[in-house]
DNA sequence: TATATATGCAACTATTCGGTTTCACAAGTT
DNA sequence: AACTTGTGAAACCGAATAGTTGCATATATA
């Protein structure tokens, strides 16, 4: 049962849940409330991301708050850098190549 | 059998497909000589990411080559975007800290 | 033409996934 | 002490997933 982060945000709901508790801290409960699923469903979600650290969770009496542990979102961040990098390159590509036509035209 | 990125780049093996074929198209033989599967089962990773249009083909003779359509990836980029923000609005705050911490010192 | 190569598709299988219902337990409230 | 509330865990279920083997088809080569 090898949990990672892109495995994480492979489910639509997850992703919800990931947008909902990244700026304040939410209980299972009031999560649940969002969704037309079961408590025990989102539940569920919150183990998953809790297992690949996507959430940390903090004890307030009876309730629990889980809050996004943002740090992990730069994982793939991360990954995406390296396909950044190629959209960019060829965005100077395309930027070089109409500065050429300009100077070409120009220079006629 | 609704496909989408995220989906899509759940799967390890796809990740790595999706790497192979950034920078240059390769034929599904040629793949599937990089991973421990069959040449089929990496034919129904190109079909899975065939139908999220994350790849494009192109014939040639009795090859077909294919290849990253790495306008998709900005999808999961624009996706991140979100939490790019909150994690670049923390990293301020923590600037600023620092700075008033400074400027607090240089007071005294 | 006969053969080898490159590929996709269908059928099957074991495993995982996302959901539900039921239960147990801890912490507040009456 | 009895009750309510917030939660996680277990058992179960149908669907999806990732893989396999076997086959059909198209293109190149002898």
């Amino acid at each position: 049962m090898r949990r990672d982060v892109f495995q994480a945000i492979a489910d639509p709901t997850r992703r919800a849940i990931i947008t909902l508790i990244a700026l304040q801290a939410m209980t299972p409960n009031a999560l649940a409330a969002h969704f037309d699923t079961t408590r025990q469903a989102v539940s569920k979600h919150l183990k998953i991301l809790t297992e690949c650290e996507l959430v940390k969770q903090e004890q307030k009496g009876r309730e629990i708050y889980y809050q996004l542990e943002i740090e992990r979102m730069k994982d793939i961040d991360k990954w995406l850098e390296q396909f950044r990098k190629i959209w960019e390159t060829r965005f100077n590509q395309l930027d070089e190549l109409l500065l050429k036509l300009k100077t070409e035209k120009n220079g006629k």
